[in-house]
DNA sequence: CAGTGGTCTAGACCACTCT
DNA sequence: GAGTGGTCTAGACCACTGA
């Protein structure tokens, strides 16, 4: 573990018990230094993760403060899975698997110049408070796993690429769009009228530069809510 | 202007000029070195800029890497006011000033503990391809500008608060939810039945830690999109 | 093996804020 | 003036890639 990403674990862990409540100052680049005995560069490194992931604002010639957090929301802005994202919000959540079947990358991703790609298409849908809110449509490129034999319940996706396959993902592209439901939304949803769906198509790369998989995530509006927080350039 | 930064407008600029296309390979941190004459973490600021804003891609032991780029989509990972999108995007746009007017900020961004707190508000409609899509609500806090007389068509508030005003805008929350369209959505955008709306509602922050507004943007779901590119932490 | 990116150090000077 | 964050330097060692 890099002395960085040790340093912004444990300044997190400390927001969150309340250690630094909201608007509190957070130690300053100094303190930091003599605290955990690095260079100054490495702790600002840390407490620029801290930035970027929307927990802290730094000001200059004042210090460095705890943003007020909301919660209960998805996430857009980083990549996460399911199983991450429903352990953060501390939700009950159960997920269902429908099917692993043959397929092929669906031309909605625009990948591979007309030609077909071969994948693996797994099909699950994700309960919140035991509703059924999202389905998400996963397309795993066989060029980079061959097969995927079945998939434990308590498995996801994510972790069966990094811990079983050694696979390590880095970089995700997503676009955001807001669809009618369709009538395999209607049915596994259980929706009467047509509700509109929000639409998720993410593809994902590895560390090496190859796209792993495709995943539409289809979300009840109705029940989605994204949070993000951003700086300006 | 930071060494970092201009190491970073100029690469950015050859990215887009077309001099490193998609999958090629950017010069590596000393090569940077030697032709800005900066150290190595100089040079790396500026390429973790482009990692940050999804342009690039390092790989360990290889290289850094241009990634293809989708555009025509609306942004949501940073700070970007409407006339800075669509001058990104060459779109051909308008907006017509609605209301100036005297108001509290709405219950539903939840600030100042059930007081009223004073603000303009701002209405706007945004045209793309001369179709109305956008309707902006903005609430500015009279505690940091206290009044706003007028606002030019071809001035943004952003515009306003920057050159004008002297202020700095440096971060901004977002969250994103689906709602139906109200009676102002469908007849300012002259919508029949009940299209979905997007909503973004932001609070924008100063570098000194102030909030200086509200906004709430509506977009029609059907013209929304949005694309994002995010790192895995 | 040479080249690449990832981490880290121990300084330095600056601009800004607060008292 | 003391304290803060912002930028920058000139090194160092490491892990990984590809020929």
């Amino acid at each position: 573990m890099n002395k960085y990403q040790i340093i912004h674990d444990e300044l997190l862990k400390e927001i969150n018990d309340g250690k630094y409540p909201n608007n509190a100052m957070l130690p300053s680049d100094f303190a930091l230094m003599n605290r955990y005995h690095v260079a100054r560069e490495t702790s600002r490194k840390a407490v620029a993760m801290l930035v970027d992931e929307g927990y802290v604002m730094r000001i200059k010639g004042r210090g460095t403060f705890v943003i007020n957090q909301n919660r209960y929301s998805f996430p857009i802005s980083h990549v996460e899975s399911y199983r991450e994202l429903a352990a953060r919000l501390k939700l009950d959540e159960r997920t269902q698997l429908l099917s692993i079947t043959d397929s092929e990358v669906p031309s909605v991703f625009e990948y591979g110049d007309d030609t077909a790609v071969p994948a693996t298409a797994v099909v699950r849908i994700r309960y919140l408070d035991n509703e059924p809110v999202i389905i998400d449509h996963d397309y795993v490129l066989k060029d980079v796993v061959p097969e995927i034999k079945k998939l434990s319940q308590s498995v996801s996706l994510f972790e069966l690429f990094e811990q079983q396959l050694g696979l390590v993902i880095s970089y995700a592209k997503k676009t955001i769009t807001v669809e009618p439901a369709n009538a395999t939304d209607r049915q596994l949803m259980g929706l009467a009228e047509s509700i509109p769906i929000v639409v998720i198509r993410s593809e994902t790369f590895l560390n090496d530069g190859r796209i792993i998989s495709f995943t539409e995530s289809r979300h009840r509006a109705d029940r989605f809510k994204s949070v993000e927080f951003s700086r300006r350039h």
